[in-house]
DNA sequence: AATGAATGAGGCTTCATTCAT
DNA sequence: CATGAATGAAGCCTCATTCAT
């Protein structure tokens, strides 16, 4: 993860120090992560932060926006994808192929934290929520599986669905037992959605017998 | 939320600090609750804390057991549901009982944030997760709907889905906006568990038909 | 040591009180022993204490006072010694009875250290340090081998030197490696008392043929 | 005393916080002494000081560091004096150039008081000891005056006897009557090592006449 | 007489932020 | 642009002392 293009002038520091803000936030977390330490991963002074972020929480907004980015990037590879199981697999597998899953996963449940607190992240978190289940609503609307299917849940609520359990299976990978490795997380990320898949789009005949 | 029942000596203030505690940890956060948050708070002195509670960790570690016991009790209550899905139904519904539904998830987020950097925390999580699942699933395996399932998951999976749903049901309502009401929040988990439910365990034949 | 005969009323517990006190104390110093420490290791509570000392001042000038009053009898006893040389073992090995030599030291270098900033306590220890040369200079003016002495040094002079010398050994043994046994510290004392015994009082004859 | 020449980098500031250091431990001790007086003594905020020292006991380590490199040079000087009466006289009133002599002493006290708790400055305080002792006993076993010595002293019991009576004087001077002045005491030691000077080495035909 | 719960000032330390260089 | 020394408020915790029981 963690491409922080910054689409404007000043490129290269601002990258430089989210890219070092991500390794300490997912870490340690936020209010446990000092500007110090940020500044130490980074290998500037502690100054320098100060001319490319107004504050702390400057740099944790910028994080989260940045956040906000990727899964619109995300989104948008999803609606590439040749069928909306791929599309599925995508948005479950998406954390996986940071270098460490389970730090990313604490980013994530951070941002969650924060947003309980802070209202200006909660809305930003409420808008990557929304357009990602917005998005992914129009994905099974538009699916051919959507013609076939028998219950009556609508694209809207099979979406929420399909995101509650990928946030809660994101929140296990948070505390999983250090053992665990990122591979192992990933395989059962793939067979949750499988299953999930199965279970909203089979064709009943399918269902039947198999 | 919060029962903090100590079943032994001094139970009063120490339950008066718990619940002191769970208010400024739910509101800000464990780090950034000040010692000298839960005493006002409580209505003592800082100084005070410190006879009930070796130091900060100790009471955030309490309140973590005190959570988990409250589990284990949701989980009592829920074998001795008349059928699964009222059984179920108790899982998502059992934190909206509490005065702030908000204010209780961004506690439960929290505690899987700090379990993403404490081990200690983690194993605790872990634990809590562990039971509930295990739990879930005897009461999955055991019910008579299960003998009609066609689709191929067994009572492991299906309680993992299910609990991974209301984990991440549990991160929306924690970012909610401000004005949705407990009573709505109620509303969708309801509605998400029964359409889990009809999706897992609604004979073939009424799927068909339905 | 530490005999703490309070002459009058309540002997009990203030006697107790001070020996818990003395425990601490040597151990970790006045001012790194808190009231409950005291408390504990008397086996009372901690507001008892202060039924029998006003403050935890009073219990260190109480303790002073106690260390002026042995110290006097130390004096008394030294009086009633057959001989010079005798008298002058008995100072330097008066703190070698104790359990526990370094701790002993331990307590009296605390004493000065105290003296050094609480003009009460400095003048308590003055007073001590006067009454020990005053009476040692009238032993040494008394004693038979001052009629031999062929060096200049006047018996007051010469108290001085062996008290100066006591304290600089005690000093020594504060510190100590912890390895070094009492019997061993005792015999260094020994040692270096009769060293500066032969130097003051020896007859020259003796001397020049030794 | 208190030169505090740091060798390498950020002079100024180590040197200007030990000195005040070593004010404020002089005149209310160690653990009487706040980071907060230290920081007002040296003008400067306490924050500042945890730049510098990684904390109190570091501040306390690196004074008694000096301690220790100023008693070297004291050793020095001494191997280089012209006789042995003068190396001896500049032991003995080596901390009378002080400004002030009692908080000098008094400083010395709690270094022996915080050493016969703390380990570290034990060993450290004795490392001192026994440097100052080894470089005393070649002193005294190379000089002319150890030739004529009658009495059965090795060069090293003289040298352990020298020191006691010098750590003596300095305990007593460390709680001596506010009226004294420095010279005084200066006066004091000078007339006590030559005192034992005179003992130690003086020719028997000498002593006899004298 | 005795307890120990309760207080709150004060000590150590950290850290976001500023500013002279 | 960049540094990092400097500040000081604030956090955690201890402890002498009091007081209701």
């Amino acid at each position: 993860m963690a491409s922080f293009r910054s689409s404007d002038s000043t490129p290269d520091r601002r990258e430089q120090i989210m890219r070092a803000a991500m390794v300490c936030f997912a870490k340690h977390g936020f209010h446990q992560t000092s500007m110090h330490d940020i500044s130490g991963e980074a290998g500037i002074s502690v100054g320098l932060i100060y001319r490319y972020f107004e504050n702390k929480d400057a740099v944790i907004s910028a994080m989260a926006d940045a956040h906000k980015e990727e899964i619109q990037e995300l989104l948008d590879r999803a609606r590439q994808a040749p069928s909306l199981l791929e599309a599925l697999e995508l948005f479950f597998t998406a954390h996986c192929c940071s270098d460490e899953r389970q730090i990313e996963c604490a980013f994530v449940v951070d941002l969650f934290a924060e947003g309980s607190r802070n209202p200006g992240m909660a809305r930003l978190v409420r808008d990557v929520l929304d357009s990602l289940i917005d998005g992914v609503t129009e994905l099974i609307a538009q699916s051919p599986e959507m013609r076939a299917v028998r219950h009556e849940m609508n694209p809207r609520q099979m979406a929420e669905l399909i995101f509650a359990a990928s946030r809660g299976l994101l929140m296990r990978d948070a505390v999983d037992a250090p053992g665990t490795s990122d591979a192992e997380r990933r395989e059962r990320q793939i067979e949750l959605v499988r299953s999930l898949w199965r279970l909203l789009f089979r064709k009943e005949s399918e269902s039947i017998y198999a």
